[in-house]
DNA sequence: AGGAAGATCTACT
DNA sequence: GTAGATCTTCCTA
């Protein structure tokens, strides 16, 4: 699931009501980028899924149907995850980065930068440029409403490494990524 | 009520 | 390359 959401388009609206408050401008805003970046997390079994583990709040969402939104709080930071796993398992894809291809000025405005290069280049940098935050966890991300994921251009290639800045990581690769 | 952890980011060298 | 800021959730008392 990491692999196949890479090439995939990540579309955010956001109301009008919540892009006066945010913009002062009274219509809804599309923001969209081109996922470049996933890693994939497991269950239980998986030492880096701390939060699959305990029946923490957020974390049983990891439990929950596949293809819902699990969204948390790490190094005040929005993370956001697709929930994907075989059934009676739990599992989720986090989105590392993505490439902007609309509205990028308003990503600009929320991440309080100019800068191109560095703009949606981390997970926690891409919900910022979204807005995204804990409010749209659980949301199915098949459904066009307020943040969605549609088809984009087939990769060519893709790369693997280890996760980024896990403590415990698993003895294999689990992080995938292209270059566009 | 208080503290620790954490799948990060920024700014600095 | 790394120190320090950051903030929500969960754990303990």
């Amino acid at each position: 699931m990491a692999k196949e959401l890479l090439g995939k388009v990540l579309v955010r609206r956001i109301r009008k009501e919540l892009a006066e408050e945010l913009f002062g401008i009274k219509k809804d805003l599309i923001l969209a980028g081109i996922i470049t970046e996933t890693e994939a997390y497991f269950g239980e079994d998986d030492p880096a899924s701390v939060l699959a583990t305990r029946g923490r709040k957020f974390g049983r969402l990891m439990h929950e149907e596949p293809g819902i939104t699990f969204i948390y709080m790490v190094h005040a930071n929005w993370l956001l995850n697709i929930v994907a796993h075989p059934a009676g398992e739990a599992g989720a894809v986090l989105i590392r980065s993505i490439k902007p291809i609309s509205g990028v000025a308003y990503m600009k405005r929320l991440r309080g930068t100019n800068n191109d290069k560095n703009l949606t280049n981390g997970p926690g940098k891409l919900t910022k440029a979204l807005y995204i935050t804990k409010e749209l966890n659980g949301i199915p991300v098949y459904r066009k409403d307020r943040l969605w994921i549609c088809d984009g251009p087939a990769p060519e290639r893709i790369y693997t490494s280890r996760r980024i800045g896990v403590r415990r990581d698993l003895n294999r690769d689990l992080r995938f990524y292209i270059l566009i």
